[in-house]
DNA sequence: TTGAGTAGTCATGTTTTTTTGACTAATTGT
DNA sequence: ACAATTAGTCAAAAAAACATGACTACTCAA
């Protein structure tokens, strides 16, 4: 969706929010990588099993684009990118243990 | 998805099966709107705009499965369906209203 | 200057989810 | 007896999500 359509826009369900930035197969698990430090493309692609390049590259934008992951330009030697929780991603974290708790 | 599939069947993350119960369009929704008392089929129907029978007895089917709503047959004078919410299903309200509370 | 690693894009194909419309079947009100 | 309301089912089509494989472009080390 690159145009925004401008009906049926309305969101209902407040909670319907949050759980779309999480919805899909790979978003859980890379926010849960997320947590423990700054994720990279292709150690992503290596850690997450049954993944492929499309689908990670999708689910990070659409984290970045609601805000829960930041994309970062590393300047150092080998250069690279580093994909790191916003604040409001780490705020997300203690609802998500909650969930966890939740059987 | 009739057999059950032996690979694969491993839930890397946690927070993922009750992300999962909630996931489709119409679930969150539908979990809403039990929150506030017992569901009748056609009045969901009506309530939720721009949904239709099939889906949201899928919804309802699988909202069941996982243990959040129990469909009971009232048996009344014009004998209907209510669909409530489960323990479990109580349970995750707080959760959800975290949820809602980050913006 | 070649080879490996970085991080992807693009077009296409497959699979899953969601929608549509026709139909069923029991109960109740007029 | 007829119509409406209850709660659905079924097959098929359309839409959305996900996967595949080829390709790009840049950096770095040997």
């Amino acid at each position: 969706m690159t145009t925004q359509n401008v009906e049926e826009k309305s969101e209902i369900c407040p909670a319907q929010a949050l759980l779309k930035m999480l919805s899909g197969k790979w978003k859980p698990e890379i926010y849960r990588l997320a947590l423990s430090g700054p994720l990279r493309f292709n150690s992503l692609l290596r850690q997450i099993n049954g993944s492929n390049k499309q689908s990670l590259t999708t689910a990070l934008r659409e984290l970045e684009e609601c805000g829960l992951l930041e994309r970062v330009v590393v300047q150092q030697k080998p250069l690279h990118i580093d994909y790191l929780l916003t604040e409001k991603g780490k705020q997300l974290a203690p609802v998500m243990e909650q969930l966890e708790s939740l059987s």
